[in-house]
RNA sequence: GGGGGCGUGGUGAAGUCUGGAGUUCACGCCUGCCUGUCACGCAGGAGGUCGCGGGUUCGAAUCCCGUCGUCCCCGCCA
């Protein structure tokens, strides 16, 4: 019997085989209660000397009660808990299962060492939010499956065992016993299958997928994560993004019990940087950053000056209250340990003030002043250098939005590469298709993607592309990739050839179902929506993975480990 | 690969700057008392190689060097 069961009975009616952990003993001599905990919830037990119980009783024992359902007399009821009104007079006690002395304490709300809650994770599960967390990941696939059958999107799974084709991270390898010094590799997505299934002639695809990525983790990065991953055939990017703003509404309203208004609002990759100073805004702020080129092109700020003459811009923030001191250097030295040579600012009260404020002329000082009472921040340089920056400023001193706290937020027209100290990068998988053939042949480093970001107050929650269905164009993004003939034909060889027959147009999305249930549920980090996550080294404190392998086991494998220097 | 924070009985913290007996607080643990508690209460008690290694010093949790672990960030990651 669950505790759940106990709301449909009537006082006086007698329980049998009621399990659960004992979540507190207040023993009182000749009285003793018991907080009693399952999934569902907790329910007091009491019994007195003559009850017969004499078992040591410790926290965190599994043990099973018979006994009666009863009322509580007027002015014993606890309102802080559900059945805070009932007890149960226990006749019966058997101790299923002792627990050791905990490692730290279950209902403890302080935060427990995270390398100590993941090395007893069964224990840390058993705590009230990280329970919140795992059922609503749980509610979450369980919408996206009803999501998914009420659209007829079809559930396909793909191989985990895949060839190390590189989409941009490293891969995680898998050496093969039977095929000494060859590997497999575990897939970065399902990318290339998924585009498979459409070439074959499937209409539309979806998994919930693992991913893996061998590079360093963040608060928002694991090794290993989970995707919604999907794939529509004869799609366009307006088809894909109608159909994510369905399927994102309804995970919203039948996991979350939220209602979202779509569309989306849609926002340039340009506009973005230029307003929010990142690709990922967060719409929840309010202030926007604003370009004050035009206000200094002529003045007598040095520096300035010198930046604007090398084609920078003048990026500021303001802000409707007067900063201390102390919020100013805070803001200054982070952004300096990013790497900005320092934070610009002026104060506007009646006068402005400020370290720079008397080399203001007077243009400059009414346009300043135009703001009214409050903190201008500002930085100036080439603006790719300057955004990371200006974010940061925005983010942290910028005013929050009370209301309507799921901001979410499409980004379009990515550029299709990166120039990097005159090198192009690409800056997504090259199966992303650009907006214009002739114009990416012509001029690949001003190309623009047919590429899509979804953000969610701040949080890149996913992204989706119209694939390349065409062979040719195929082999020259991978070209302008940087990649030999030789390379091409080695690692996507296979694949170009599979596009070669007949591919229809199709598109697709992938949403971050970690991230995703973090931002709704407020958490800090992936870790805490992970049943069992690895720590920023990629380490498992509970399995300790990974781990040596012996001599003669890896002999099998044909591989032999080399001293570290 | 780089920068920063943290590491003190089982847990969480204070102590470290400015070296002087393992000192303190809360929770947990053990023993005893307690018939209406619900963070039960009361009395008593146990428990620490101050992450690890080296150095400076008469003396190191505290200062210095190294190292390991962890978290945050940059790089990296569509």
């Amino acid at each position: 019997m669950k505790i759940d069961n106990l709301r449909n009975l009537n006082s006086g009616e007698s329980i049998e085989d009621l399990y659960g952990w004992i979540d507190n003993v207040r023993d009182h001599g000749g009285l003793t209660f018991i907080d009693l905990r399952d999934f569902f919830g907790t329910i007091q037990l009491v019994f007195d000397k003559d009850s017969g119980i004499n078992e040591s009783l410790k926290n965190e024992y599994y043990i099973s009660v018979n006994g009666v359902f009863q009322q509580r007399d007027k002015g014993l009821e606890n309102n802080k808990i559900p059945l805070g009104k009932f007890e149960i007079l226990v006749s019966d006690l058997t101790v299923v299962n002792k627990s050791k002395v905990l490692p730290f304490q279950i209902e403890d709300s302080i935060e427990t060492d995270e390398n100590i809650r993941l090395k007893y994770r069964y224990l840390d599960l058993r705590r009230e939010q990280m329970k919140i967390n795992i059922v609503t990941r749980s509610k979450t696939f369980k919408s996206i499956r009803n999501v998914m059958n009420k659209l007829d999107i079809l559930e396909i799974d793909t191989p985990t065992l895949i060839k190390s084709t590189p989409e941009g991270a490293k891969d995680f390898l898998v050496p093969s016993r039977k095929s000494p010094g060859n590997f497999y590799a575990l897939p970065q997505s399902p990318q290339m299958y998924k585009q498979l299934f459409m070439m074959s002639g499937f209409p539309n695809y979806y998994q919930i997928a693992k991913c893996y990525r061998d590079e360093d983790s963040r608060k928002d990065r694991q090794p290993e994560f989970t995707q919604l991953d999907l794939e529509f055939s004869d799609a366009n990017p307006t088809i894909v993004k109608n159909n994510i703003e369905k399927i994102v509404k309804h995970i919203f309203s039948e996991a979350y019990d939220v209602k979202l208004n779509t569309p989306f609002p849609v926002c340039s990759f340009k506009e973005a940087l230029d307003k929010y100073g990142t690709d990922k805004p967060d719409l929840r702020i309010n202030e926007v950053i604003e370009d004050l080129t035009e206000d200094f092109k002529s003045t007598d700020i040095k520096f300035i000056a010198d930046s604007i003459k090398n084609n920078g811009v003048v990026k500021g923030l303001f802000v409707n209250k007067l900063l201390t001191r102390k919020e100013i250097d805070d803001l200054d030295s982070t952004i300096k340990e990013m790497g900005a040579g320092g934070l610009g600012w002026f104060k506007v009260e009646n006068e402005v003030s400020g370290p720079l404020a008397k080399f203001l002329k007077d243009d400059e000082l009414s346009k300043i002043k135009s703001y009214k009472e409050g903190t201008l921040l500002f930085q100036t340089g080439l603006l790719e250098n300057i955004a990371p920056y200006m974010d940061i400023i925005r983010r942290t001193v910028g005013t929050k939005k009370t209301d309507n706290i799921y901001n979410f937020l499409w980004v379009e027209d990515f550029p299709f590469f990166e120039v990097e100290e005159g090198v192009l990068q690409p800056s997504h998988h090259p199966f992303t298709s650009p907006m214009n053939t002739d114009e990416f042949k012509k001029e690949p480093e001003n190309a623009i993607a047919l590429h899509y970001d979804l953000v969610l107050n701040g949080v890149e929650l996913g992204s989706g592309s119209q694939r390349i269905n065409d062979p040719e164009i195929q082999t020259l993004v991978l070209q302008k990739w940087g990649l030999s003939e030789e390379d091409i034909q080695n690692r996507f060889g296979w694949f170009i050839e599979a596009l070669s027959y007949g591919t229809p147009q199709h598109a697709g999305f992938a949403i971050g179902i970690d991230r995703l249930v973090a931002e709704v549920l407020n958490q800090n980090s992936i870790r805490d929506v992970i049943p069992f996550p690895k720590t920023q080294s990629g380490q498992d404190p509970l399995t300790d993975a990974p781990s040596e392998i012996d001599t003669d086991t890896l002999l099998e494998y044909n591989i032999e480990l080399i001293e570290d220097e």
